[in-house]
DNA sequence: GCAAGGTC
């Protein structure tokens, strides 16, 4: 270390939660002046100010973790120790860890300026506690990285705030102890009953995750369709065949169709009572939080939201665009729009647009701010810097979000809506068509098609000659199973876990093979999966609620007011964890042994005669409990059929088992019935 | 080996 890199000889260090961050309050406190250095490739900044020198360094998000003191069942006994010592995925972590107490040792005063959150605090205040001296500590408070607000929190760095940091610890604590506990629970009953070892996990985020992607896929599995009728109605008019939407909705059965095809048979004619045409206004998208970018990038490319994230972390610390772990969908106002986009304007695929951008808005550069937000980050945008050779995925990411960037300052997507009103024997119809007056936003973000469609003029009192009329048998639908994007927005709406961990927890499901994907990446639960969620319902019912996320939250709230400690909100979490245990205990083989069943490594006692799995008691055919309760569901639906549509008895259960809209448990069921002729 | 949360 020599020249500009060598330590002033008394400084504050500046603790930042990562190298970015480290880079943009280097800028904002020191211009120029700040000198760029390195320890072990580990970047940190030097400057002199007016009342002495500033040493900025950087974390990479949290440098410390829990690890059990002890083994054993239950455990509540815990340290915090250096991530790379608790976890072997963590040796880049070594490095910064290095540089910190390398840095840390010789300051004379520290300032935590990691994100302004629990988990900030955390991050910033272990770092001082572990390399410095807490006494000497401050807190730099800041929402977002400009230069404006990172001077005025430096000028206003205040007390360290323990508050906060008591509520990140808490909330890691509270996260470990309820985790790791019923975590080995779950391990333990299965190898109390199979003498086998094997990875199964439960938590505060991926149980309730869980819990709404079996019960939702038990719907579908359970579902029997009912049917509904119809009417199918054709005009034809200037030589041209139109179908009518009957605007009455649908019939229930066969007869009230029927009847009502009769009265419009004898009227023969529709005639016109009202012909509109409404101009529709669609507003621009605002920019994509990373939510949004996962559920659009699944929905367009069909990728999986964990890959869209993984790629857009790269693209961000490739400089190419902003923070991507946000939930904000909001672009500040104190960046520079025009900027921005004439260096995109670099980009082959976009010169064009953005002059037809700049040349729509006159240049007044003004977003489409959405409602959500985030405390620390903007939505995420491009930084215009022009992106080398990216991959095939990588560059349909990096493609939305500019699209979605230059969309937000277009105008609104303008059509017409048309819509003639057809009346026949007191029916209803209609016929709709949409004409598109101006491509607005959809120019530049083009991944939502509008189809154009053109419907003749009509007049009120018009009449058309009815050409064909039909009634057809469509089927009530199953409730829509989840994609690992439609999940990780179910997280999102719930509020549970964050940009960061969302869509690796729904991965852990997977992994842990308590969840796969079906055709068109619909999220089905397995054996396993079913029954480790009903063994939690069971024994550990808090943990498959998403309102264990909202008492975790009013207890952080508390600590940060003061009104509680650490240590009594982990004392009463400890003492109810307890209570469940010793309830569970005297029964871990029994519940052992469902796991065992779901794994195939116990055999069943009576094979259900589809499925072999474990008999029901109850069940006259020997039917497992699900295809028992299959059996109950197909039952009920039975007369419902016979009213409707007056199919019953092995019809009905041979129509059934052959619908592809019927759920799996009841088709099986179905299909066993009507082989045996019952 | 188990969580969830930061970020690389
Ligand atoms: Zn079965």
């Amino acid at each position: 270390m020599t020249g500009k890199c060598r330590l002033p000889d008394t400084y504050t260090l500046i603790v930042a939660e990562k190298p970015k961050a480290a880079a943009r309050i280097a800028l904002a406190l020191g211009g120029r002046r700040a000198s760029k250095c390195t320890y072990n490739g580990v970047p940190y900044w030097i400057l002199q100010a007016e009342n002495g020198g500033i040493v900025i360094g950087s974390a990479a998000g949290h440098l410390f973790g829990i690890r059990p003191l002890g083994k054993g069942f239950p455990i509540f006994t815990y340290e915090w120790a250096p991530r790379f010592e608790v976890e072997k995925k963590s040796q880049h972590i070594r490095k910064f860890y290095d540089t910190l107490r390398m840095l840390a040792g010789r300051a004379s005063a520290y300032i935590n300026a990691c994100d302004y959150d629990i988990e900030g605090s955390l991050i910033g205040y272990m770092i001082i506690e572990a390399f410095g001296e807490p006494r000497k500590a401050y807190r730099m408070k800041f929402s977002s990285l400009t230069e404006e607000e990172l001077v005025e929190a430096y000028r206003r760095v205040g007390e360290i705030d323990l508050r906060m940091v008591e509520a990140g610890r808490c909330r890691h604590e509270l996260d470990w102890l309820w985790g790791i506990n019923v975590s080995r629970a779950l391990m333990l009953s299965l190898r109390r009953a199979t003498g086998q070892w094997r990875v199964l996990s439960a938590g505060r985020v991926q149980s309730p995750t869980l819990a709404a992607a079996v019960e939702r896929d038990m719907q579908r599995r359970l579902f029997v369709p009912l049917p509904l009728f119809t009417l199918k109605v054709q005009v034809e008019i200037d030589g041209k065949a139109y179908s009518l939407e009957y605007m009455g909705g649908v019939f229930e059965t066969r007869g009230e169709a029927e009847k009502a095809r009769s009265a419009l048979r004898k009227a023969g004619t529709l005639r016109v009572v009202d012909a509109s045409s409404r101009r529709m206004l669609e507003q621009p998208p605002p920019a994509f939080n990373l939510g949004d970018l996962q559920m659009e990038a699944s929905r367009i490319y069909g990728l999986s939201p964990y890959k869209t994230q993984r790629i857009a972390e790269q693209l961000y610390l490739n400089a190419l665009i902003s923070y991507p772990r946000t939930n904000s969908q909001k672009l500040p106002s104190t960046l520079n729009y025009a900027g921005i986009l004439g260096r995109l304007k670099e980009i082959n695929d976009y010169g064009r647009l953005i002059d037809t951008l700049l040349e729509e808005t006159g240049g007044k550069l003004k977003p489409r701010q959405g409602r959500k937000d985030d405390p620390a980050h903007p939505a995420i945008y491009p930084t215009g810097r022009k992106p080398g050779k990216l991959g095939r995925d990588e560059w349909r990411i990096y493609d939305l979000i500019v699209r979605r960037f230059m969309a937000a300052f277009s105008k609104p997507h303008v059509y017409l809506r048309e819509t003639v009103i057809f009346n026949a024997a007191g029916m209803r119809f209609r016929l709709s068509g949409l004409r598109i007056v101006e491509e607005g936003w959809r120019r530049y973000y083009y991944f939502k098609k509008h189809r154009e469609k053109v419907i003749p003029r009509l007049r009120i009192g018009d009449e058309v000659k009815i050409r064909k009329l039909g009634i057809s048998m469509t089927y009530t639908k199953p409730p829509q199973a989840y994609t690992k994007a439609s999940l990780v927005k179910w997280m999102e709406n719930v509020g549970i876990g964050t940009e960061a961990t969302r869509a690796r927890i729904t991965e852990i499901l997977f992994e842990r093979k308590y969840l796969s994907t079906g055709p068109r990446g619909a999220v089905e639960s397995t054996d396993l999966g079913i029954n480790v969620y009903g063994f939690l319902k069971e024994f550990f019912p808090d943990l498959v609620e998403v309102d264990l996320t909202r008492r975790f939250e009013e207890y952080m709230e508390q600590i940060k007011k003061g009104e509680v400690s650490r240590e009594k909100v982990l004392g009463e979490a400890k003492s109810v964890l307890t209570s469940l245990i010793e309830a569970f205990k005297p029964r871990m083989g029994e519940a052992g042994v469902q796991l065992g069943k779901s794994l195939g490594l116990i055999k069943p006692v009576r094979k259900c005669p589809i499925c072999g799995k474990e008999s029901s008691p109850d069940n006259i055919y020997g039917f497992c409990q699900h295809h028992s309760k299959a059996l109950r569901e197909l039952r009920k639906a039975e007369a419902e059929w016979m009213r409707r549509a007056g199919i019953r008895g092995v019809r009905y259960a041979r129509m059934i088992s052959r619908m592809s809209l019927a759920g799996r448990w009841i088709r099986e069921v179905a299909g066993y019935l009507s082989s045996r002729g019952t």
